[in-house]
DNA sequence: CTATAATATCATTATCTGCTGATATGATAA
DNA sequence: TTATCATATCAGCAGATAATGATATTATAG
């Protein structure tokens, strides 16, 4: 079946999608359009917090999406590849024709991501011991 | 920022991705790559289950992705664009630049999906009553 | 009509995932 | 060194989601 002969390709193919398919992430990635930008002129262009930013900004950079390239303080993020900017337009050619249904398509509702996260790192962090070493 | 102007067509594109950002999903566009096919031949071809194939067909053909033609007592599911088969090429040509990454990256771990629902619906469906008066 | 093939629906649940808040790390200026 | 800017990491949680197993629905053959 094909899935079996093709099933390392196509599990490939769906975490290079799955790294496309976060508006979060596609913020970022359309940001990066028009020329590397640092940490903190994404976070402003997109309204992503800075934790927030700098997470996808990893998962971006270890998928082979981004690159970096560290510059003083700061550091410079960019698409590592063009073809990226191709995918992205070919997906708005797809949504001129398809817009309508993926819009009332209920599977995937993308997470009301209600802004409470409540969370409260209780246990002390390993690292900080580190620190008191040095 | 960038986020606020486009935040629709963004969100339009996150779901799009999200359609293509699953292995069976995608198991399921190559096998129509070649041609309408009906539930149960994409079944053998992707060896996916009756009910998880159907379910997945449902919601490309929500999305738009997939188009559908009852013949007789078959279904004939199509892709709805040429420009997916498109976009699954520029994807397979970005990951012959980056796949090591994409196969190291720990983000998104394909979901070892367990075999093992235990499930059981208890309680009785609704459609049922429905049967009854006809 | 009845049996059966083909497809669709649905509840359940194990698991994944993005966001936040806090804090750590790194680099440079003073 | 110390203060501070820039970025990275982490824990925990609320919510999303794919696979299963059972069952419903639809269509045609007999």
């Amino acid at each position: 079946m094909l899935l079996a002969a093709n099933a390392q390709l196509i599990a490939l193919e769906a975490k290079l999608f799955h790294g496309l398919a976060d508006p979060s992430r596609l913020a970022i990635l359309r940001a990066l359009l028009d020329g590397p930008l640092t940490v903190n002129e994404i976070v402003a262009r997109t309204g992503l917090s800075q934790s927030n930013t700098s997470n996808h900004l990893a998962c971006l950079r270890g998928c082979g999406l981004a690159t970096t390239e560290q510059n003083g303080r700061f550091v410079l993020y960019a698409l590592s590849d063009e073809r990226i900017a191709q995918t992205l337009a070919l997906a708005d050619e797809i949504l001129a024709t398809v817009a309508k249904s993926m819009y009332e398509c209920v599977h995937f509702q993308p997470a009301p991501r209600r802004a409470s996260a409540r969370a409260a790192s209780t246990k002390p962090r390993a690292r900080a011991a580190r620190r008191l070493r040095a």
